[in-house]
DNA sequence: CCCACGCCGTAGACAGTGTCTACTGGCGCT
DNA sequence: AGCGCCAGTAGACACTGTCTACGGCGTGGG
């Protein structure tokens, strides 16, 4: 490291502590470099345009939430696996919940540069749901359904839709009452539904 | 009208033109006005800022897949509740999948102004999809669900959440295969399982 | 008849943005 | 010691959204 910790790291954080606090309309490339105390020009140096910046920040968001469910499932690694999928489902849309601007950033695939990354091992950014989607694919293929990457796929649209629509104001419009509990009747309503009534 | 078409009518409809043909990202206000070929400053005598000219722009995005729907309700009006909610389904994310760039702008809470509409009698923009939604509720109460609110919520993120997904690249990765064929699979799947199995 | 008012669109200024290009200062290397 | 390299600086450029002052036109009242 250079000064404690490397300017590209420090981006990072400002970036994602600016998105957090401030939304993704405050991520200018020069606000970020002034908040990090470097002048405007001195990102170019660990990123070559203002939207690699922003898809290292989204990367950030994608491993700070795969962080949440590897740890989600080491602790309870032998429940259920249809109480495992709940768990999963509820973290997601707890997570895009409680950080809206980073969700919100982490998929939008303007800004972020969906051509060719880096060919320094760097996955592109579309991909890093990818290992996510799989334990998701093993977990449902437990619960015994018939076609699991379809099924796992479909459940994950259903959780990515009830956070992207509670974020935007209008399913909690429509349902009324309660925010909190609402949101977990939703998570739970799509697991029994793609994975069957209720059984076990 | 003033010049056979109003000016505003116009913005919104080089609007709607451009962001079809060019992404979110080309929605300048200068580049519109550039297109309507009016200086930059007209677009202020009818959208007080920025925010609000994409808002109208979405409104319209909006009305078009408000028409699709009731078009397709009109047509086939003596089918089973269930074939209609498979078709508003379909309608639903072959909108989103057709119109990319217009789909990811009516959802885009940033951009568009959040808070008070105008007193004009406009609603404000997330109360556009209330209308939608309530027939969404009738239909799958005509299913014989349980509760009719909260399962067509469910299934409005399930269908959301495939067409953002799948249009943001990260479905079809982890499922390959052909385009056309799996996002079909998905919005049956999506229906058939928060409809019950595939009675009737 | 003519003048004054209101409104629509123009043109320019202003702060701010992302990108590009010189340039500087300090470090390690031969 | 001298040299090169590289991270960071500073300024320019084109562009953006917003604001303000200014024309030009039609309409209505005296």
């Amino acid at each position: 490291m250079d000064h404690e910790r490397s300017l590209r790291e420090r981006l990072i954080d400002v970036g994602a502590e600016l998105v957090a606090s401030e939304g993704t309309g405050a991520l200018g490339l020069r606000e970020i470099a002034r908040r990090a105390g470097v002048s405007h020009g001195a990102p170019r140096r660990h990123f070559p345009t203002h939207h690699s910046l922003l898809s290292a920040i989204a990367r950030r968001g994608f491993a700070e939430l795969a962080g949440r469910v590897t740890a989600l499932e080491a602790a309870a690694a032998q429940s259920t696996p249809r109480e495992r999928v709940r768990a999963i489902g509820r973290a997601y849309v707890g997570y895009a919940l409680e950080n809206p601007g980073m969700f919100s950033l982490m998929f939008r695939h303007d800004l972020l540069d969906g051509s060719g990354e880096a060919p320094s091992g760097e996955p592109r950014l579309r991909e890093s749901t990818l290992p996510l989607f799989g334990l998701l694919v093993a977990l449902v293929g437990r619960c015994g359904v018939a076609e699991p990457s379809v099924t796992a796929a479909a459940l994950w649209a259903n959780l990515h839709g009830v956070a992207q629509l509670w974020g935007w104001g209008s399913l909690p419009l429509a349902l009324g009452e309660d925010p909190a509990t609402d949101v977990e009747r939703l998570v739970d309503a799509a697991v029994d539904a793609h994975l069957g009534g209720a059984p076990a």
